[in-house]
DNA sequence: CTTTTATGAATGAAGG
DNA sequence: CCTTCATTCATAAAAG
């Protein structure tokens, strides 16, 4: 995955030459390029590690009910019995093509509603086409109505939009549109890595590491 | 865990970096020891605000070297179709570097529910970085929660379980690589989470040591 | 080039 | 009904 940085760094820090041959080198100047260069590679690692806790924290904090329970014996055990190994048979009804074909007709015809009774006799008649029930048929039409209606506005709202150039980055006087934290945005997009100079005082970040 | 071991490490060696400190000469030691200490303050600081940078970086790599000029176009550029009819991009949507930031950090901000209208919003403003649409921000965020949730549950199973065979299915099982540096970051989540401790970035104060 | 991985999208199901 | 979650599929991107 992002394995750059791990590769690099031991190799790195075998630096012992370049901060000599100081042959006129200011004091001011406090660290060298090489050095630099590996200071890039320890924020790049330290980065990704705090990246990770970022994750945990943020996935903890949110569903901290959630974290070790795990419903993970739902549906799956009939199916897959002794076998040990795939079953193919899927956890998830997946409407047969004549099935779907069957529901797209029906969903066709304008039946906003599919009535309880509705649900009962197409189920039925889907059955001969291979395994359903009735609640297949019922989440198929929430599904499938809900989604051709979110289709609908999606498409109408992509309608209006007619700009499909220049989405260059270029620094538009609307990136700075949003609040201070922005600044963060900014600040780090890119020079940073190449830069370095350690005088930036980067005073937070808006991670919140709130226990 | 091996990772944070395989960190120190680097620290240490900086702070042998004085190459020079059994010469005697002076103006050749680059940092003292008050300095690096200070130094790693900063790092942590820089730390927590990149792990943006590292998601970024992945996507980017070669062009965030160039000193972040005008990279823009990168590979976003066959967005226009010449056939005037809608446009679909390719078959598949592609965040932007910028995209992608502005999406990570409103993730991050731990507002875990993007609503109708928020999506509409963050839309909007991504617009303004490339092509988008309100579904490429819905599904975003849909992915997002799940996967960093899965990966979560991954890590933390990993953790402190044995193998339970929690894998019946033919998955990737070939994570196996208990061998030195190469290990990829999705495992270093939860060992090291006990053993760091992050404190807040705090406001650099007196760490302007260059100029 | 082929293979692998990362990830946008589709969709069945649950909750409210 | 609507929203949300979990799983799966398809494909762009990366690795080899």
């Amino acid at each position: 995955m992002m394995e750059w940085e791990q590769q690099q760094q031991v190799n790195g820090s075998a630096q012992q030459d370049d901060c000599a041959h100081g042959n006129g080198v200011p004091y001011v100047k406090v660290m060298t390029d090489e050095q630099l260069e590996i200071l890039r590679k320890q924020i790049a690692i330290y980065a990704s590690i705090c990246d990770q806790l970022v994750e945990m924290h943020r996935t903890l904090t949110a569903q901290q009910d959630l974290a070790g329970v795990g419903l993970g014996n739902l549906y799956c055990d009939s199916l897959v019995s002794a076998a040990g190994h795939k079953i193919t048979a899927r956890q998830r009804w997946t409407p047969t093509p004549v099935q779907l074909q069957i529901l797209e007709r029906i969903f066709n015809q304008g039946n906003g509603t599919p009535s309880k009774q509705k649900i009962k006799d197409i189920a039925s008649e889907l059955s001969q086409h291979g395994q359903i029930s009735e609640s297949n048929v019922y989440n198929w039409f929430q599904n499938r109505r809900a989604r051709s209606k979110r289709k609908l506005q999606n498409a109408t709202s992509s309608n209006a939009e007619s700009e499909v150039e220049t989405e260059v980055e270029s620094r538009s006087p609307k990136d700075e549109k949003e609040n201070q934290e922005n600044i963060h945005s900014q600040q780090i997009e890119s020079p940073m890595m190449t830069n370095l100079s350690f005088h930036s005082p980067v005073s937070s970040s808006e991670l919140q590491f709130v226990g």
